[in-house]
DNA sequence: CCGCAAATGTTCGCATTGCGCACACTCGTG
DNA sequence: CACGAGTGTGCGCAATGCGAACATTTGCGG
C-alpha cells in the first residue's frame, strides 16, 4: 500500500475540517471559536464554519459558546475496526486463550512506527500500562511490533530502521540499530518474539504473527504478563505453544473469509 | 447542548469527505473509486478527490486501485474518549468492582436513542453480546440507558419517548410507552435501574448514574451478568450496594477535576 | 458605573477552490 | 479485433469557501 497525492486533487476544506476534529483532546475537551482558531492556525471565520458543519453533522455539539465532541465521533474510529474483520474473528479465540493462561491477550497492527491495538482481552491483573482498542505503542520495543516488523520485506525494514529514533525506555531496551535488525531477523526465522522489560520495567510478553492467505503478516497477537508473576521459562515453555496454536486457529478462520 | 446550523456556514466538502470516510464498513472494507461513487452517490471525480485527500492525510491507503482505511482513523474516534476524561478516572474503580463481583463492568453515555460504551472491564464469562468501547445499544432496553434517560428533564424525556420506536427484543421487553415512562420515573426516584432479560434472553444487569458537580447525569456505570448465574435477589442484595458505592467514589474523583 | 481597548463572533463581496462534463483508458465479450 | 460498458482523470468555470472588515461582548482601570 502506497500513498498518492497531487495538489489539484487535494480538498483543502476536508483537510481543514479533520484538523478541527483532531484539535479536541484531553487537555482541550471544550473550546470556543477563538480557542479553536488558535489551536489550528485557521482564521476564526473558517474555524466557525467548520465547527458549525460538524455540529450539523452530529459530531460536535455546542451550548452557543463552547464546542465539544459527541459520542458519534467514535463511529468514525470504529469504521476501521469493523472494516478490518479480524477483531470479530479473533476475539473468541483470544478469550479462550486468556482463560487458559490467566493473562491479557491482545491483537494489533502496524501503523508507521507504532503498533495499534485492534482487539484485547484484559485480565484484572496489575499491569503498568492501561491499554484499549486504539492504543498505540512503539513497535520496536514491543513483542507484537517485533513480529510485525519481521513481516516487512527488506526494503520496508530498511526504511523503518533508517527513520527510527532509538530510545532507551528501560535499561533492557535495545538501543543499537544493528542489534535490533539482528533481533528482527531472528524473529523472522523463529516465528515469534519475546519482550523482556524493554518497553517498561516489569512487563514481559510473547507475540506471534497472524498471516493472510498469501502468507503476508497482517496483524500480531500476544500474551502480556508481569515479570514478577511469570518467568521467561514459563512464558516459553507453557504460554508460547498455546499462543502459536491460537494464532494458527485464528488464521484458518480468517482464511475462510 | 443544542445544534446550530445555517446554509452559508455549512462546508459541503467537509460533509462529503466524512461521508466517504463512513462508507467503509465490514461489508465494504476495500473499495475502488467507482464503488465509492456508488456507495455515496457522489460523482466519480468528487469521490476520487476526497479519497486522494484522505490518502494524503494518512486515513486511507491505496494500492492504486482499491482504497482501505488505515489504523490512523482510530485516532479520530479516540479523540472523543480522551476528551471525555471519565474513562481514565473510572477504569481503576471499575476494575476493582469487577474483581469483587466477578462480572463485567461498563460505563456509557447517552447519544440520541442509544447508549455508547466508553469504558469496559470484561470477564471471560459467557455473554451473548460482545461489547467494546464504541459499541451502541438501544437506551430504552438497557439498565444504563434507563439511568441516563432518568437524568433527562421532562421535556427531553417527552421528546425521546415521542420519537421512540417500540421494539420487542425479547418476551420480557417493555413495549408500551406509558409503562416505560413509569419505569424511568421509578428509576429517577430510586437512583438505579435493573434490566431483566429485556435486551436479550439470559442477560441481566444493574446500573447507577454518574453525576457531575452540578448534579447532572453525565454517564452511567453497570454490572452485567447472565441470568443463569446471578439471581435478581443476588443482584439487588450483593451487587447493587457495591455498584452504588463505586459510582459515588468515581463521582468524587471526577469532582476533583 | 463608565469608557475604552482587547477579544470574540459574524457578515458578505469576491476569487479561488472544488466541481462535474467530457475525454482517455481499460476490460470483457462476441 | 471491434465495440460497448465500466472506470479513472484533466481542465474550464462558477459555486463554494474564503477572510477582511464590521459588530458585539468582555474585562480592566479610573
Amino acid at each position: 500500500m502506497s500513498s498518492v497525492g497531487l495538489e489539484r486533487d487535494y480538498v483543502q476544506s476536508l483537510s481543514r475540517g479533520l484538523t478541527v476534529l483532531q484539535a479536541f483532546n484531553a487537555d482541550r475537551p471544550a473550546m470556543t471559536l477563538a480557542d479553536m482558531s488558535r489551536a489550528t492556525g485557521l482564521t476564526r471565520a473558517t474555524a466557525r464554519r467548520l465547527l458549525l458543519t460538524l455540529v450539523a453533522l452530529g459530531f460536535v455539539c455546542t451550548d452557543g459558546r463552547t464546542f465539544e465532541l459527541t459520542p458519534r465521533v467514535l463511529d468514525l474510529g470504529f469504521a476501521y475496526v469493523s472494516s478490518l474483520q479480524l477483531p470479530d474473528i479473533a476475539q473468541p479465540f483470544m478469550e479462550a486463550l486468556s482463560d487458559r493462561v490467566h493473562e491479557s491477550v491482545s491483537a494489533s497492527v502496524l501503523d508507521g512506527a507504532e503498533i495499534v491495538y485492534v482487539a484485547r482481552v484484559n485480565t484484572q491483573r496489575i499491569m503498568g500500562i492501561s491499554l484499549a482498542i486504539g492504543s498505540r505503542l512503539p513497535a520496536a520495543w514491543t513483542s507484537m511490533g517485533r513480529v510485525l516488523l519481521a513481516g516487512l520485506n527488506d526494503d520496508q525494514l530498511d526504511t523503518f530502521l533508517d527513520g527510527l529514533v532509538m530510545t532507551e525506555l528501560t535499561s533492557q531496551s535495545i538501543t543499537d540499530v544493528a542489534v535490533l535488525r539482528t533481533e528482527i531477523h531472528a524473529v523472522r526465522s523463529q516465528g515469534y518474539a519475546f519482550i523482556d522489560q524493554e518497553l517498561e520495567e516489569g512487563i514481559r510478553s510473547v507475540a506471534a504473527p497472524l498471516h493472510d492467505r498469501r502468507g503476508r503478516t497482517l496483524a500480531a497477537v500476544n500474551v502480556g504478563t508481569h515479570a514478577a508473576r511469570v518467568t521467561l521459562k514459563e512464558l516459553r515453555g507453557t504460554i508460547l505453544p498455546d499462543l502459536l496454536a491460537t494464532a494458527r486457529n485464528i488464521e484458518s478462520q480468517l482464511a475462510k473469509r
